[in-house]
DNA sequence: GTGAAAGCGCTAACAT
DNA sequence: ATGTTAGCGCTTTCAC
C-alpha cells in the first residue's frame, strides 16, 4: 500500500494537482460533480493530506504550545482541560511543555518556537523567570502569546489572571476573623507578579487590622521536591510558631497536613490553614481544607480563546485584552469548625 | 527584521545552501573552519531552521502524541510527567489529546495521525472503545503505537500495564479481612480489558473465600459528569446496601465520600472504601483513603521509552515488549481504623 | 570539501 | 472551471 498524494489522485482522475487541491479545500472554483468525484476517490484511497507540506506552504501549523511549570497540579490540569476544549473546537492541536520551574528550560523551549512548529503560545512562567526579553522576542517575531495565571505584568500582551490581591486579602482577613494572631505566608517566589500580589493582599489585610508584618514569617518555596516539607517543618517548630498559614501553592497544603500530624498540631485548633487549591477532594480532607479556588477551566478557555482570536487576525497581533477572573473562598474546617 | 533562511546564510557567506545545511548538521564533510564560520553567522543572525521544511524533507516530526481520556486525574497527570521527561531527553515534543471517553473522537484523532504530524503515539483507550481496527491501521501504516494502562489485549504492540488482577484480588481480600460481607465494585466499563481484569480479580477473591458473586453489585460508571454520584447514591440507598466498595476509577472516591456524608454512613464503620487512586492527598482524606496506587510516572516513562526505542529502529517496527508494573495497596482508615 | 540540482507534497498566482 | 508553473525551506544524491 503506497503513499497516496495529491499527484497520485490527479493521475487517477485525469485532473491536475491544483484541481485536486482546490476540490479538497471545497473551493468555489470547482464544479460540484468534480468535487464529488475527487472527494469520493480520496476517501476510497484513504488520502490524508501531508501535514508538513501544507504547513510549509501555508506557513501555519494549526498547533499551539502550552508551557507550564508542571501538570501534577489540579489548577494546571483543569486549565489544560479548558485549553484543549477550545483548541479541539477550532481544529488546533496542543503541545505541552513542562518547565519544572527552570527558567533556562523555559527559554530554550520558547526559542525553538521561532521555527514554525507552533502558531501561538500559552504561557505560565516559572518561579525563576525574572527577565522577559525572550518572551517579548517571540511576540515581536509574530508568534502571539497569551500569559495566564503566572504572568509578567509589564508585557504588552493578553494576560488572564485571577484577583490575587483580593483573594489573598480575603483569606488573610478570614484567618484573623478565626482568631489567628500570627499568620505565615507560603509563597511561590519572590519575583512572580502573582506572588507579589498575594503578598500585597496579605500585608494589606494585616495593616487594615493594625497588625504589623513580620518578614521571617513569609517562606519562599523551593522547587526541590521534598524541600518544602522541611521548610514547613522548620516554620512550625519555631518557638514563636504561627497559628495560621496561608499556602499559595496547591501542593503545599498536603505538606502542611503532614507536618501538623507529625508535630501533633491539630488543625484548626493549633494551626489554621487556607490553601490556594483546586483539589476536588479539598472538602473531604481531614480536616476539610479552606481554599481559595481559581476558575482554572475558565482561565484555560479564556486564554485559548484570546489566542485564537489573535491567530485569526491577519496580522496576528495581540490586542492586550486581559481578563481578571474571580477566585472563590470556600470556608471549611481547616480554619474553623462549624 | 526579515526571515533568515539557509539561502540567506549562503549568500552572506558566499557558500552554497548545501554546505550551510551540512555545516549546521555538523557533517564530517565540512571543514572545521567553515563550520565555525557558518555556526557563528547563524547564531548572529538568529537563524532557526524551519520545522516544516525539514519535516517534509526528512519525513519526521520529532513529535509524539499522547491520547488519553482526561487530564484531571492524578494517574494521567503523573503519567504525562513521566512521558514528558523522557521526551524532553530525546528532543521530542508532546501533543496532548483528550478523548473524554468518546470512541468517535479517539478514532478521528488517530486517523489524522497518518498525515505525518506525529512519529509515534501513546494511547490509553476510552471506556467506549470496542473495535480496534483504526488503531491497528495506524500501526500498519508505520506509526508505532504503545498502549498504556487502558490497553487492547489482543493487539500486537507494546503494552504497559499494571497487575490489575492481583491488585483487585488483594484489595477485595483486604475488604473481606476487614469484615465486609457485601462488596460493590465500581467499574469503568464492561469492555475495557483493565476493567475485566479488575473484575476478575474481585471475583476470584470472592470465590476463594467461598462467597458468591452478585451481578447487581457491579456498577458500570457513566462518562456523564455528575451521573456517577447518582449511581453511587442509588447503590448506597438500597435496602441490601453493600458494606464495602472498591472504586476502580480515581474520581469515584470523592463521590463516595460525598454520598456517605449525605446518607450519614460513616466510613469505615458502615461502609469500607478502597480506591484505585494516585491522589497525593489520599492519606489526608477524612478518613484517609485506602488505595491501590499505580506507578503512574514509571508507566509514562516506560511507555515513552519503549516508543522511542521503536522510533530508533530504522524500520520503526514495534517489538511487543510489554511490561507489567506493580501497583501498591496502601491500607488506611477508610477500610480499618488503627 | 564544496556546489548544482532535484524534490519532499502542497498551494496559489497566473494563465486560459 | 481547470491547468501550468513556481516555490515554501530544507536535505541529499550526484558531480567535481
Amino acid at each position: 500500500m503506497e503513499k497516496v498524494t495529491i499527484k497520485k489522485l490527479a493521475e487517477e482522475l485525469n485532473l491536475s494537482a491544483s484541481t485536486i487541491s482546490r476540490a479538497l479545500q471545497d473551493s468555489y472554483q470547482i464544479g460540484s460533480q468534480t468535487k464529488q468525484r475527487v472527494l469520493e476517490r480520496a476517501a476510497q484511497l484513504n488520502y490524508v493530506p501531508n501535514y508538513h507540506a501544507s504547513g510549509l506552504r501555508k506557513k501555519v501549523s494549526k498547533t499551539i504550545a502550552v508551557v507550564i511549570p508542571e501538570v501534577a497540579d489540579s489548577f494546571f490540569a483543569q486549565a489544560i482541560n479548558g485549553i484543549e476544549a477550545v483548541a479541539q473546537d477550532s481544529g488546533f492541536h496542543v503541545l505541552i511543555y513542562l518547565t519544572h520551574e527552570s527558567s533556562a528550560k523555559e527559554q530554550a523551549i520558547l526559542k525553538e518556537f521561532q521555527n514554525g512548529r507552533v502558531d501561538g503560545v500559552l504561557l505560565s512562567i516559572t518561579a525563576e523567570t525574572t527577565h522577559y526579553n525572550y518572551i517579548q522576542e517571540l511576540i515581536t517575531r509574530g508568534i502571539p502569546l497569551v500569559l495566564f495565571d503566572r504572568v509578567c505584568e509589564d508585557m504588552l500582551t493578553t494576560k488572564i489572571t485571577t484577583n490575587d490581591f483580593e483573594s489573598s486579602y480575603l483569606a488573610t482577613k478570614h484567618l484573623m476573623d478565626c482568631g489567628c494572631h500570627s499568620i505565615a505566608l507560603l509563597s511561590a517566589s519572590n519575583s512572580l507578579a502573582i506572588s507579589k500580589n498575594r503578598l500585597a493582599g496579605y500585608k494589606q489585610a494585616l495593616t487594615d487590622r493594625g497588625r504589623h508584618f513580620k518578614e521571617n514569617i513569609v517562606v519562599e518555596c523551593s522547587k526541590i521536591e521534598g524541600k518544602n516539607y522541611l521548610l514547613i517543618k522548620e516554620l512550625l517548630s519555631r518557638p514563636d510558631r504561627p497559628d495560621g498559614i496561608m499556602a499559595t501553592v496547591e501542593k503545599q497544603a498536603t505538606s502542611i497536613y503532614q507536618v501538623c500530624r507529625e508535630l501533633n498540631l491539630p488543625i484548626p485548633e493549633k494551626v489554621k490553614v487556607v490553601g490556594f487549591s483546586n483539589l476536588q477532594s479539598a472538602a473531604y480532607l481531614n480536616p476539610a481544607l479552606t481554599t481559595i479556588t481559581q476558575p482554572a477551566f475558565a482561565m484555560g478557555k479564556a486564554a485559548a480563546t484570546s489566542l485564537f482570536k489573535a491567530l485569526k487576525r491577519t496580522n496576528g497581533s495581540i490586542v492586550a485584552e486581559s481578563q481578571v477572573l474571580s477566585s472563590v473562598l470556600h470556608v471549611r474546617d481547616s480554619t474553623c469548625r462549624l
